[in-house]
DNA sequence: TCATAAGGTCAAGCAGCTTGACTATATGGT
DNA sequence: ACCATATAGTCAAGCTGCTTGACCTTATGA
């Protein structure tokens, strides 16, 4: 198997089964999407167009995307302090709920795989994983 | 930079990146969904029911994504030789030009990646990403 | 031989994204 | 101080790729 195939596959699979988690945890309406959002909003908030840009996608898509989870109660429209155009979206305490849920899920996932490798390979897998990882925005597998 | 996030961010370049090789040397009517197609197709064909299995999606999904490679002319609808239900559907010269374009594009990603960690570090790499990579379908990063 | 399962397609509907148009506020040069 | 331009955000319309449901054909097995 390739390099390439296999992160691949390690990724998607890294994917549905934080998904799975999160499902299992009670938090049943979202999707693989919306985590990447709870992470860029979860340091201090966000605007629309910050959002956008994290996600790779047109300012429009990341306000329809802010509408479902504002309208789902995970996140809510602030006015933005300094600049009375925009609104910071901030995560409210469920939003904040279902991140902690996420981040159980990963590393149970992350867990599972320190036992089949060992935590000193883990070490070097991670290391190495961070030293090919772009800083741009987030991009989907395909 | 956690792991799973270091994992989810290369693997995202990297699907982004294949697919812009691929554009770049001008096969520019293809979506990364079609690269994972491809692969399962190139061995030795695949049934639509096969493709859909891999890919994750319903066989009327995958019937309409054959629909649309075979109308761009990268694979063809053959009947099947053991099964009359069934058809195989197998890449045609244009499709195993296209596929030889996209491993040499992914070959250029991990070339570059092997230039900032080295060569014994790649297979370091490679050998741990096979040991945690599921061997089922393939799944999207979100 | 016939009931049931499996491969495939057709058709309709929907969710999530895009482009285009617009309003409100910010920024910077004159 | 003023005005041209850029930026943040939303509304509306349209498209694409996926889903579900119905159906036909061929295979499988009691």
């Amino acid at each position: 198997m390739a390099l390439s195939a296999a992160l691949l596959a390690a990724a998607g699979d890294l994917t549905q089964r934080i998904h799975d988690g999160v499902s299992a945890r009670g938090f049943t309406d979202l999707r693989p999407a919306h985590g990447f959002a709870f992470a860029r909003l979860a340091p201090g908030g966000a605007t629309v167009t910050d959002l956008a840009a994290h996600l790779g996608v047109t300012k429009q898509a990341a306000s329809q995307l802010v509408d479902e989870i504002v309208r789902k109660g995970y996140a809510e429209r602030r006015p933005h302090p300094e600049d009375a155009r925009a609104r910071l979206i901030v995560l409210t305490e469920r939003g904040w709920t279902c991140t902690r849920a996420a981040e159980e899920a990963a590393a149970e996932v992350v867990g599972e795989w320190a036992g089949r490798l060992g935590e000193g390979e883990m070490r070097a897998l991670r290391e190495r994983l961070v030293r090919i990882a772009p800083h741009g925005p987030i991009r989907p597998v395909w």
